[in-house]
DNA sequence: GTTTAAGCGAGACGGTACGTCCTGTCTTAAC
DNA sequence: GTTAAGACAGGACGTACCGTCTCGCTTAAAC
């Protein structure tokens, strides 16, 4: 008598799993994320919904499933130098937001997650934390190399950082993103490697 | 002498015009984008749905009228420097994206234009381009304090400006927006104030 | 100054009055009651909506004045026999209820009438009547001439004229009813003219 | 050896079948067809719209389905002679068309049959064409047992008796419909056991 | 080798919202 | 005060999608 839930029958298809996946993902690239449905998908895939719905709870579990993995950071090179690393940062952050399925998605998926209190805190704890390493340890590595005496908030560099590349593919749309990495990680080092932040001009600023 | 097609019968009525969207901030406000529909629209509005596809050829239009134009910045104070003209701007920009209505709206409404070529370029053309103008009145006001010397790239600035604001709202979801403001306004002010930005180190680094 | 209802302003305009009910009989031939609509009506005749309710109530009422009086029948022609007085009113029904507008009209209109208690009363009291008087004049004229001894119940010989009429029509939708109407013609002046009606083996049939 | 497509997934629920149809009598017994709505009938069978659209096309198809079957006329019985025999068709056609859902129902379903060219085309197979064989079998009857010497044309042997019968309920709205359908009965076997129908005055009136 | 329990493709199910259409009323400016 | 034009509230239509549920079958592990 096994201890744990016994798991009788058929076990699942693996093969299954990665055709939802990759279905969901032919999908997107096609028609969006506004457009996408679950029909459409199981029909890609040459599965029946039940065998998504028991995998992934809703549309939007399966979406992001599908995609949120394919989006998260490789562990940010070690270039010798903090501008460096910023814009590989930053380049590895648009090339998982500027590929041509985010490009569908991530607006779609980014409101289905603020919407749904599950699908923040799994975004959260996955994708946003996996972004806040990564800034973590770039600033970790200025300051070892003296390049930064006292580190940023680390949610202010990741806002500073995600937030223009986010801004730039999906609200301003200007072009040539390779050209607006490397200006942005350049006035980044600026921002973070330059006089200090609290002026008193400011201080004064916010009494009004 | 009339120059126009004169527009026989019965005119449209502006108050069912100011209900529809009034209505429509409501149940934004209290339901959030994902779970509005017209016809909670129209029975807030006291008004049928054809008067709403009168007005608005799809949903999407007509959540776009209703929020968008109530999202456009104000014209931006000068406050004497270019570091607090910068922190007004974001405190106007946290505004405008911050407020109970945006915070529910914004992520879906991006996602709709997102999806829609004509809901595109009206945003661009109306949203984007109000901040853009906002973005350069400021930068232009700088220079001529001399304060900049040459003016940074608009859209590098605006990108930089809003990005991290967005970012922080509906991304990293950080607490006090106020400190966050005042934080991101300084350390934009070092880096547009700052050293040049095509350091030879990125130059070398393009070329891996 | 007039002793009646006072009738200040601009009187009607008989034109409207009657091109309406000429656009509802046009409409009616080609689209059929079913997909008559009040626009298409105004829209045809030149005529705002507003100008047709002030004259009709419903929309059945404006169908039922622009139909029901070009289906009444003619006084019944007296052709000196029993027989061809029959045959002519049947020729009568069939030319009211079998042109072109009165096939796609009548079973609609009927229906209608037939949901709508005032509709019923009017109908009744004007197209019904008049049925009935026309045939009573038949029947009257047969006893007179001594072809009939005691007259028929008007109702039962309405029945028996009208509906075959009808279910030929609008039913078997047979063909050729000008040798149907002869052929009803001659059995009804058997049935009206032949042995007495309550035989004994109907009285038995009644108590099983 | 399966000879047809063999309809894989789950199958249609024969119990929903049956909600709907008994459904949409009940609320025709209760509004008339008239003010019938697809969704009153969805809400009453407990049913989704989709399920009643996955088998009727249209709403009037629903109706002609839950009605057009109730309405068939039995085997005519034998009663050893025509006049009993017609007496007991005709009663069985009061039946049919003049129980209470009948009555709200027949004239709007007639309507929409004559505006459908294919719904006309499945009344006549099914329900007239039930009809017609009832007729004939009765007027067969009467041949064998010689009452009738050449049988009458059994089109307008069922004009004449669904006719009267049908003018009698929806156009004349008279009184006692048993003592019109024995009245009825007794002058139909006049009109069909009587003299030849052919008169020469009607071949006369004719040439007019 | 069974047995057996779960997985599988297919597709029907209840529910909800969409965007269209029509009715009968109301509002405008013109006459 | 009527006219043509057309906006108005209300409500039904038929479509589409979601997430659940059967159906008859396959399939691997347990016996």
């Amino acid at each position: 008598m096994s201890a744990e839930g016994q798991r009788a029958g058929r076990p699942r298809d693996s093969r299954v799993d990665a055709s939802i996946l990759a279905a969901t993902r032919e999908v997107l690239a096609e028609t969006g994320y506004a457009r996408l449905t679950v029909d459409a998908v199981a029909a890609r895939a040459g599965v029946g919904k039940a065998a998504i719905y028991r995998r992934h709870a809703t549309k939007q579990e399966m979406v992001f499933a599908a995609t949120v993995h394919t989006m998260e950071l490789p562990a940010p090179a070690d270039t010798g130098a903090f501008i460096t690393d910023l814009a590989a940062l930053i380049d590895d952050v648009l090339a998982t937001l500027g590929n041509p399925v985010a490009l569908v998605t991530v607006p779609g998926l980014l409101a289905e997650i603020t919407s749904d209190a599950d699908l923040t805190v799994r975004f959260q704890q996955t994708f946003m934390e996996r972004q806040r390493e990564c800034v973590r340890a770039v600033l970790d590595r200025a300051v070892q190399r003296g390049e930064l005496d006292e580190p940023p908030q680390t949610d202010l560099v990741h806002a500073m950082l995600v937030g223009p590349v986010f801004a730039w593919l999906f609200m301003i749309r200007g072009q040539s993103p390779e050209v607006f990495a490397r200006d942005l990680a350049a006035r980044l080092t600026s921002a973070f490697t330059g006089p200090s932040p609290s002026s008193p001009a400011l201080v004064h600023l916010k009494s009004r």
